[in-house]
DNA sequence: TACACGCGTACGTGATAACGTACGCAACCA
DNA sequence: TGGTTGCGTACGTTATCACGTACGCGTGTA
């Protein structure tokens, strides 16, 4: 990682500090008193102050019945106006796991803060000859676009088998169990973008 | 389109029990033990554990300390979702796009019940030698990611100039002002994931 | 003035979140 | 086979979350 610009770290914490000011603001946005959002979120009205103070951290489970007597889903509640980011990965400097014949490298972390509900890995993947690359199925929601840039491989989603010449791209919900197999002759090169979060409206 | 299949829905209170589930997947998707997550997160590694299990629920503030060490954000840990689709695009079936010395190649066609105001287009993007893509700014709130296939190319964010060489990889928010320059002797290749509709705050 | 009535917050109490330690269980080597 | 290492979890203690009650304050009404 090179550079990142204009927003600090706000690794971790600094989400839960936040929180604070922006449930009284969205509670006043929306008229109500303390006592108000309690009787409909069954949260009391002290801890409900105490949580808009910053004085304590909310359980999830009280968390989420405050985002639901302000009829917004937790993550709404927790979303926080994260800033810009430029994140360079030197292609030296990436992360790189191996597995099974395999060298899957991480092209695009995260960025930290990242202000939406959207999460996208971009990964490159090496697949030697006989390689049968076992990945974890993703989170629920996922979506996996690969593209073949080498070789050929074949792509097993739910049990269902797919052949991939070179140059040709897949698009699949990457929450179905899948895994890459290389069964050619020569190596083969992928690139996969891995997106998280495309909940259904 | 090969499938298409739907889960119920997961809302309100149901988010905070889900979270141990959800999280012992992406641990275990990162291959990361107890212990080493304890290490990245600072969260004791029984707390871990019992987060998992759904025998308590985290405060705020140990949740995003957990997402932090899974290098995700916090509405990102606490997400959940539904749906599954898979499309196939052979490499002569693409959609094509010409501009000034560019072939831009549409890699992931948006997927149909997809989130309406999310959309994820993936791009193949061949650039010759002495191009200068000018591509337009994205609307609020995009993320484009760029890896370097081939050669090297000079990208321009917000006046700012990054060289990248071959391999590299770049993040950054697609609604700054960008554009791409080739000013190399070979040409180059460039993939790019431009996320679109990551609505602010 | 006096007396409601609404607001947000300090106080004291149980409940429980979160910690450090330690256990039982496999896998791997000497 | 005994020692080591790593895993996830049960245990007991401490910190703190979350509650109900009660207080001080400002405003409007009589």
């Amino acid at each position: 990682m090179v550079a990142a610009s204009t927003t600090p770290p706000a690794r971790g914490e600094g989400v839960a500090d936040a929180v604070g000011p922006r449930l009284r603001a969205l509670r006043e946005a929306m008229d109500l008193s303390l006592r108000d959002l309690a009787e409909r979120s069954g949260v009391s009205a002290p801890m409900l102050s105490q949580v808009e103070r910053g004085e304590t951290s909310p359980t999830i489970s009280v968390a989420s019945r405050i985002a639901a007597g302000l009829d917004l889903s937790l993550s709404q509640l927790l979303r926080l106006d994260e800033g810009r980011h430029v994140v360079i990965t030197p292609a030296d400097q990436r992360r790189t796991r191996r597995r099974r014949g395999h060298v899957v490298e991480e092209l695009s972390p995260p960025l930290p803060g990242q202000r939406a509900d959207v999460s996208i890995h971009t990964l490159a993947a090496g697949a030697a000859t006989g390689a049968h690359d076992d990945p974890p199925v993703h989170e629920p929601g996922s979506r996996e676009t690969a593209v073949v840039l080498e070789g050929g491989v074949e792509l097993f989603i739910d049990g269902e088998r797919n052949k991939l010449g070179e140059g040709d791209s897949v698009t699949f919900d990457a929450d179905l169990p899948h895994h890459f197999e290389n069964n050619g002759k020569a190596d083969a090169r992928l690139l996969a973008v891995v997106a998280a979060g495309l909940r259904r409206g």
